[in-house]
DNA sequence: TGACATGTTCTATTTTGTAGAACAAATTGG
DNA sequence: CCAATTTGTTCTACAAAATAGAACATGTCA
């Protein structure tokens, strides 16, 4: 009844943040991260819900960072993609677009 | 509540699967299409489910084709994606593939 | 130390994804 | 013409993913 190696829509999009942010992924920035490249507006509980499920499934990892010397800046935890990570999301992502691809009057070329 | 204009992953290839088979996309043929280009085993049910839920939603739309001389073969229920399908898809893809785009190290470029 | 800022967790709910049996309609052989 | 077979769709039920927002925790600074 699991989907298997395949992801959902927004956890592809966390794992991408996640990469894309290397090393200083948390979740407001991933948030940011989302809103500013993807157009995506999502609420925090929904990013760490997301990031939880992604880390029991050991496709991302976590760990606690240090704290900055900024006002409020208390210590972060950073978020890291695991291989299985990147390769559910290679899977997924080849999926689409196996399907994509080739397909004209989409405007997606 | 609601995600907007965002698809869900089954949804975005159920959409590109009707696309695809242009005018003769149909329960079966979907299922076939997802299982020959995306590797994505679906079961017949799952199928339906979705495109109903498209159907709802106004992003694909289904009319009653005619019964073909073969044996069994009854009237398919032939699926088209309507502008605003379109739409939404060409929205969600256009996310992830902001999201995937220039990212290194994951082997899809 | 209390006001404020940054960051994470908790709780609850809706939406999507999933399967498979039941049902419907067509063909064909006897 | 009707039983067996084939193709196709609908129905029912449940699991997983997505979603929000308040509560909570921890840090700074005046």
């Amino acid at each position: 009844m699991s989907r298997g190696e395949f992801l959902g829509d927004f956890e592809q999009l966390i794992l991408l943040a996640v990469l894309r942010l290397d090393r200083e992924a948390y979740g407001l920035g991933i948030q940011q991260e989302l809103s500013a490249r993807a157009g995506r507006e999502a609420s925090i509980g929904a990013i760490y819900t997301t990031l939880d499920r992604l880390e029991q499934k050991q496709l991302v990892r976590s760990e606690l960072g240090e704290s900055t010397a900024e006002r409020g800046g208390r210590a972060k935890r950073i978020f890291t993609v695991t291989p299985a990570g990147k390769a559910a999301l290679r899977q997924s992502i080849g999926a689409t677009r196996a399907m994509a691809d080739g397909l004209k009057g989409l405007g997606l070329a």
